[in-house]
DNA sequence: TCAACGAGACGAACCGTCTCGTATTGAAAT
DNA sequence: ATTTCAATACGAGACGGTTCGTCTCGTTGA
């Protein structure tokens, strides 16, 4: 067994070269097939890499997914904040129709799909989902909501969680379902949140 | 292959005893093991049934627990409405915190995880899901709200499938995240809505 | 020097199909 | 009404195929 924490006194390290492609063939391999059908070999066989090398770092096709979707979203290093033109409901409107249209992406439905299947089976996927995703995003989405509040938009005293999932559960719920994701649904869905959260 | 649609001229029907122990065995085995464990010779071998009754009769794992869930909610026959007290946000806290609490019941968590694992990466479960269960439960929820509109409870032109989006899907989204899903949070999500849909 | 690597052999589990012999049913014959 | 009979589902499990996760091999590379 590998001693990922201490450095190795001789012998190879991991191939960084092995793991990209591992990531790559799972992502690729799970919009192709889905995720009832991919298979460790499949991925294995697609990278050009034995099995073992898989079964060596990650401990479920789950994670290798997550570290899959990890990958895409570190490599562009996108600007770790909302937009904030001063106008919260415009900017809310412009990031829940992008978040609408990236849902419906055919290059990424059926990853995530597969993604979230596992875990809802699987708790500590979830939580390390949570950990490595969930949460800086969601630190994102909050902070753009306190500055409202700090611009005398929304009344002192908003609870921040409560407005991050009244905003975007009904996005998730409605790709799960497969429901219609259109820019109009975006665009009530702000509107309405935001007229409750101010009346309080 | 059986023909469903014509009696036949002679042959035994289909055992309504084998059905039974087959859904029964489906339910308690996915909550014992998980989805991902769960086997069509683990559910026959439980319900004491040959595999192929269960290959006869259903298309996949999926089905088989769908199928369980609405044998489930059929036999005991609760009235199809919400309550309506004429106070349309009491009876959807009431509501709410029930259906909080139904989620988090150690008995329907795992198997409610894996049919919704299933329905995510299956279009065709998803469809029939929506057909037989979603939609008759979204009418009802519908018909209360517009009950609260024609009362003036609400402005008339009050977007139906918006408000019960944006009522239910942040508790789905709780559960499925592993959230807290307490009553405070159904009180603050029905309040907070309901000022949104006033407010329109 | 030594651990990670690609490759693949290995037994176990489960898949979905099939083939037994038995049990149950409705229709036809008595 | 009773018996006979053909058709069909049933429980059981054999079957080849696929994937699992583990385990060796030599080989590569830091």
């Amino acid at each position: 067994m590998p001693d990922v924490t201490r450095a190795a006194r001789g012998g190879a390290r991991r191939s960084e070269t092995s793991r990209r492609a591992i990531l790559a063939a799972a992502f690729e391999l799970v919009g192709e097939v889905g995720y009832a059908r991919l298979t460790i070999e499949g991925i294995a066989a697609r990278a050009g890499v034995g099995k073992q090398t898989i079964y060596r770092w990650w401990p479920s096709k789950g994670v290798v997914l997550l570290d899959a979707f990890l990958a895409l979203s570190e490599d562009p290093q996108g600007d770790p904040a909302l937009p904030d033109s001063g106008d919260l409901e415009a900017d809310l409107k412009l990031v829940l129709r992008a978040t609408a249209a990236e849902l419906v992406d055919p290059r990424y439905d059926l990853p995530m799909r597969a993604l979230a299947a596992a875990m809802l089976t699987d708790p500590s996927l979830r939580a390390e989902y949570e950990q490595r995703l969930e949460q800086p995003l969601r630190a994102v989405k909050r902070a753009r909501v306190e500055r409202a509040v700090a611009a005398g938009q929304l009344p002192p005293g908003t609870d921040l969680d409560l407005a991050v999932d009244l905003l975007w559960s009904p996005l998730w719920r409605r790709w799960q379902d497969g429901g219609e994701l259109t820019a109009a649904f975006a665009d009530a869905l702000v509107e309405t949140v935001l007229a409750g959260l101010r009346a309080r």
